[in-house]
DNA sequence: CGCGCATATCAACAGCTGTTGACATGGATC
DNA sequence: GATCCATGTCAACAGCTGTTGATATGCGCG
């Protein structure tokens, strides 16, 4: 029974193959230089089969957003190690190599700037950041949520794409506790929890008395991955 | 006497009206999108003319670049008021409008993923970015100034391309501190002169006397040249 | 006038890219 | 075995874009 399980097992498989690829490339190429042709070329076939499997390049593309997106939790940490995480990942070798799982920010930094590629990122924008980002973060939430994302973005360009060299590996130490201070300005004291001090518009409560400091460094000392 | 000062004018007059108009149009479309046909006849001429007139796409847009930076200082404020020009200019209108000086900024918000123009644009950042930000900076400046720029181009992406709803104009109000308060927080404490209050941190000096407001609007010049 | 030069145009090429229609193949079902 | 459908290939189209060679036009100068 159910006549569209396991039986077009070859079809579902050939499909997932193209999709992967196409992952990969549109995380390393912008939505223009990523061709169909290459695509099918990685996986092995024509063309037509990959334009006609989904429909459009553009339909592509969007399920390559919505994969990249489910395949990592976005902002799954609590908000006092969001900075310190955020700056992790953006420190992150990227997908130079085996990584099997894209991280959507590739996708979004290679693609923002495409035509085609922008409705479809916005509605992921909205929907995989802002939204679970939001409950976590100081009083204008979702500004603040934008404001880190598109510093995510701005950063990621400027160190995987421009490859701009005060950005490069080899000053990551000088770096990451820029990003993290930044980070934590943005991030904010936290969803308008501020019955206690109240003191929400300027961050004076309690001047770091090397307890908590500016939100418990988390060491995250970057697996050595490589 | 001179036989090339006033005796082209017809040519350098051509040549300039295609360089203005290269000038807009890369600074609303990316590179792939700016055709050299649509340049053309916005100003009157015809393709090959545009062509031949540069040599080639790539060098027009080298030119486009360095006209841009020139016909604006990025830098010009002193480290004080530094976060909260750069605020001002990140939520101007944009050119939008009338604005006949393009800003630097939408030039490389356009064309930073486009593979042809990257190397002429991180030229463009060591030159006319870094160079004249690093003696304000605090401590690792070249980085403070990378991490400067990156923010904003990704800010200006989300806001002037992606128009990413919390950071239209509408909500400005709520953007403006939170930029300034981040951009802050990356510039510094000033160029290694730490020793003092330290207390940069808390952005808790006196909220701006009014004076100033967010970074006088500068009233922008540039020679009458027509 | 005729020579040369800069300015500008026209038409066409070469290259590529997403897309599409016609056609092979192979297995499941009747 | 005949039929049907999914899977897949092949060749070709249509559209565009930067580029280039041949060619006109206007102007200064012997």
């Amino acid at each position: 029974m159910s006549p569209q399980l396991d039986v077009q097992g070859s079809k579902q498989d050939t499909r997932s193959r193209i999709l992967e690829a196409a992952l990969l490339r549109f995380a390393q190429c912008s939505y223009e230089e990523t061709k169909l042709r290459d695509i099918a070329a990685d996986v092995g076939v024509d063309v037509a089969l990959v334009h006609r499997t989904f429909g459009s390049k553009e339909r592509l593309f969007e399920e390559v957003v919505a994969a990249a997106c489910q395949s990592r939790q976005l902002f799954s940490a609590e908000r006092k190690e969001l900075p310190a995480r955020l700056a992790a990942r953006l420190l992150e070798p990227s997908l130079d190599r085996v990584i099997r799982v894209v991280d959507p920010l590739d996708i979004f930094v290679r693609n923002l700037l495409s035509p085609e590629a922008i409705p479809i990122l916005r509605a992921a924008l909205a929907r995989d950041v802002v939204e679970p980002l939001v409950p976590k973060l100081g009083d204008p939430a979702p500004q603040r949520a934008v404001l880190l994302a598109a510093c995510l973005a701005g950063i990621g360009i400027f160190r995987h794409v421009l490859h701009v060299e005060p950005l490069l590996e080899e000053f990551d130490g000088d770096i990451e506790p820029l990003i993290i201070r930044m980070m934590e300005t943005v991030v904010g004291a936290g969803p308008s929890a501020g019955a206690r001090g109240s003191a929400t518009r300027n961050g004076k409560t309690a001047p770091r008395a090397g307890k908590a400091g500016p939100a418990a460094r988390p060491r995250q000392r970057k697996q050595g991955a490589r």
